[in-house]
DNA sequence: TAGTGGTCTAGACCACTAT
DNA sequence: TAGTGGTCTAGACCACTAA
């Protein structure tokens, strides 16, 4: 029992990190079982194991049944990113927010957003292109696809005083969805929008969510130059 | 005890989520505490207790002592990304991977990274420069300073036949670091080491990492085009 | 088949905070 | 001050998997 540690499975997890970190356990070593830590740092197994759990969850380790834990061979990073709605992350700025609707109309799905919602090449889709915008600067313009199926009836024409992202967010939970993040040069009319010159490097987010086996939406945000994502590991 | 769910925290917390999602609980209400929920799924609460604290992770709810449980009014959705190291991430994809290490000398810190790493801008700083292959093509560059206070002796010479990178992944466990995802322009002197008109959009990771306090290394990647990152919500 | 992690339980005490 | 979440415990059984 060398080291009390009175301060719960945060000082068990700072301990064992402690020891990965000072390569006194190596990548690829293996380190004690639950039930020994356990004993040796005087708390019950359940508390070792929720400290191995989150260093389990944060990549520097790596566990199996019966072949017990080890040091990540090459640790992977893992980042977790807080995804706000727009105009959240605009406020949390000290910037005022509001946003600008440019068109909204039924579509026929394009081949690219047919494919991301899983629909059917040509079906008839909602279309909502709207502006965002930072203490009145153009922050982010925004090309979403709705699948009105999926949509209580007269939603599509009535999301009040909320942009569809944040209505969305609001009455649409999901169970499942996916995020993409890429670099494209601004074409004309982002360009235009965004008020930026041609051929800018805009970072782009790409979003589909779904509900059960039914696609809700999938909308590709275009941010005006400047903007990033940050996050620490 | 409505729900039987005897299989375990996991089916607690889709129950839940399930309630949300069908807004059963709306954004804003609040729901019922540990113990009662316990007792209606007929499990511990340390089962509910698990799941809710799963649930406030992903975002879901908001939980305060004495306040209770509350459905987020706006939720913030969270992604979390793996960030492994180059070479794994080009051959994880089939392709095969190299890399050139550019240029590697002492140089004084430039403002910018003097200011990331936290050193007097001058300070003397080991710098690489590195161009990463994908399948013999050009898939990112790489420009890294590192502070060698904190190397051990002779680590700036040998880093044997690994990258930078994934010499200081496997050898300098840190304890903190920050990373920020962008988009960028290619200079003439980008363009031309990754083969890419100048101009054209590139995605950029900045990572700085820490060893306590000290500073370990500041990197900044830019990513070919067509480079993106992927990830569920 | 045996060792190890994954999880559950019933109870307990503590920490925070709304009232 | 009282209600709620946060955590710990000691023990138990289960699930997976390496040998």
């Amino acid at each position: 029992m060398i080291a009390p540690a009175r301060n719960g499975w945060e000082s068990v997890r700072a301990e064992l990190l402690g020891r990965i970190a000072r390569r006194i356990w190596k990548p690829g070593d293996s380190i004690p079982n639950e039930e020994d830590l356990a004993y040796e740092f005087g708390c019950a197994r359940a508390t070792v194991n929720r400290a191995l759990r989150d260093l389990a969850a944060g990549g520097y380790v790596e566990r199996r049944r019966k072949a017990g834990t080890r040091v990540a061979l090459t640790p992977v990073r893992r980042a977790t990113l807080s995804i706000p709605v727009l105009r959240v992350e605009v406020e949390a700025g000290g910037r005022s927010y509001r946003f600008a609707e440019l068109s909204r109309a039924i579509e026929p799905a394009a081949d690219l957003a047919a494919a991301r919602l899983g629909v059917a090449a040509g079906a008839a889709l909602l279309r909502l292109r709207t502006l965002h915008f930072a203490d009145g600067a153009p922050f982010a313009f925004e090309d979403r696809w709705l699948n009105p199926a999926v949509l209580p009836d007269g939603a599509a024409t009535e999301f009040g005083d909320l942009s569809a992202n944040e209505w969305l967010v609001r009455n649409m939970a999901f169970s499942q969805g996916d995020i993409a993040f890429t670099a494209a040069n601004a074409g004309a009319e982002e360009a235009g929008l965004l008020g930026v010159a041609p051929g800018a490097a805009l970072f782009v987010t790409e979003r589909t969510t779904w509900r059960q086996d039914q696609a809700i939406t999938a909308v590709r945000l275009a941010f005006a130059p400047g903007y990033r994502i940050h996050t620490n590991l």
